[in-house]
DNA sequence: AATATTGGAAAGTGATACTCTCCAAAAGTC
DNA sequence: GACTTTTGGAGAGTATCACTTTCCAATATT
């Protein structure tokens, strides 16, 4: 297909498709003659996940860049790829306390989690932490373990869920997952935290209560018994 | 004191304090004759949450502008904080097809939460369950389920230790609470995936690629013991 | 032959978040 | 009282980002 094509079916104009193109976001096409290119299905794919990135990720394109090389690094084997793209995912220029990075590796020991030292999302996690306590708010240490636990989680759900037949494959649905399921995360937390409130400071003037007030006794959310197919208690 | 001491005291450059005020993030200090102002506390407060907010929250200062806004609703009664902090936080253009709309809904019904049915984070979400959905990647209910009760765990533990006393200083902690305890939730899942993908993917050659390959701790060879809460599949 | 499309490059645009330069009034210093 | 410094305020300038526009000459299509 040429570009006027490729821009129909991926729904992105043609300037910025030649934008992305010179930005190296995109492989170029299949020159043919000096002044036409062919493109294919990976190109469309490619471009959507661009753009699924950039609108629902809110990564910035240089982001994208180094997360589309990643997927692109045919030598790294499968579990590199997951270090490899939170790499290319987060920012690089942190810095945090000792403080904070030795609560960082406690944690991490305590949840016996298998985190490469390297990692940058270390120091992340300890500079969130540090900017917290800048503010005055002190996250403690339950609270923490209860954000550990809630990530463990989700975290070895979403790794057991992905595929792992085709590399490239493999490869495209990490990245996606990552970086998709953290707004799906959130959106998640902010829902809950509302009903949460809604709990706990009381009666909504006008929120349609669907029910009787749930006498007294907040839903056990804590751990609220997975009711998984079959074995019901 | 003076601009330059709230300056000193914020660590925030004089320039960018007269823009802040200027954009009217900050309020006037109190004018002494017409080339002074005289701040205090409350502005070192203020700037410091600004900071928290752009720096760690990775706010942009108009959404910084919506929170503060809500901040200083002083006529808010507590319950009605969360949903309208969330409001300040979020995008507010956002679109969703109905069939998304719909599984939100459900998913809000099945864990029982009390939700605002006019709340944009129902929206928000289903936007993003659309753009995983564009991109070929279908988030299945019970991965949905489980980010759910990840999110109900975390969300509880954040209200419950919500201060109660002083208004100024609820709303303000719950504004930093829920922006800055996203990102650590976050950084703690990758964490967490990296672990998962550890345990799936086997044993890595080279943990630490950039740095020296530190003799120690060769991960477990083999298959490795998922020495986790069991939900690996 | 006339019209349309393409790849490629350069320049322009609009938003964001500052940062710099000026200024005259006031405060502090000698 | 002369001199220096600081301040509030306003405007212009800067850098980055993510495009979008304009232009071109070389093809393709009709």
């Amino acid at each position: 297909m040429w570009i006027a094509e490729l821009s129909r079916q991926s729904d992105v104009p043609v300037a910025t498709i030649k934008y992305y193109l010179r930005e190296g976001l995109l492989p170029a096409g299949e020159a043919v003659g000096a002044t036409r290119a062919r493109y294919d299905e990976t190109h469309v794919r490619r471009l959507r996940l661009i753009r699924a990135l950039v609108e629902a990720g809110g990564l910035s394109l240089a982001r994208v860049r180094n997360v589309l090389a990643e997927v692109d690094e045919e030598t790294r084997d499968m579990h590199d790829v997951l270090g490899a793209a939170h790499g290319a995912l987060i920012p690089t220029d942190l810095s945090a306390t000792d403080e904070s990075r030795g609560r960082v590796d406690d944690l991490i020991a305590e949840e016996g989690w298998q985190v490469d030292p390297g990692s940058p999302d270390r120091v992340l996690l300890a500079n969130a932490l540090d900017a917290l306590e800048k503010v005055g708010y002190h996250l403690d240490d339950d609270l923490l373990k209860t954000y550990a636990s809630a990530a463990a989680q989700v975290a070895d759900s979403e790794v057991a869920g992905l595929p792992s037949d085709d590399r490239q494959q493999t490869v495209e649905t990490t990245v996606l997952v990552t970086a998709l399921g953290g707004p799906v995360l959130l959106a998640l937390r902010r829902l809950a935290q509302q009903s949460a409130s809604a709990s706990r400071f009381g009666m909504p003037k006008r929120l349609a209560p669907p029910s009787a007030p749930r006498g007294g006794q907040p839903p056990p959310r804590g751990a609220p018994p997975p009711r998984r197919r079959g074995r019901s208690r």
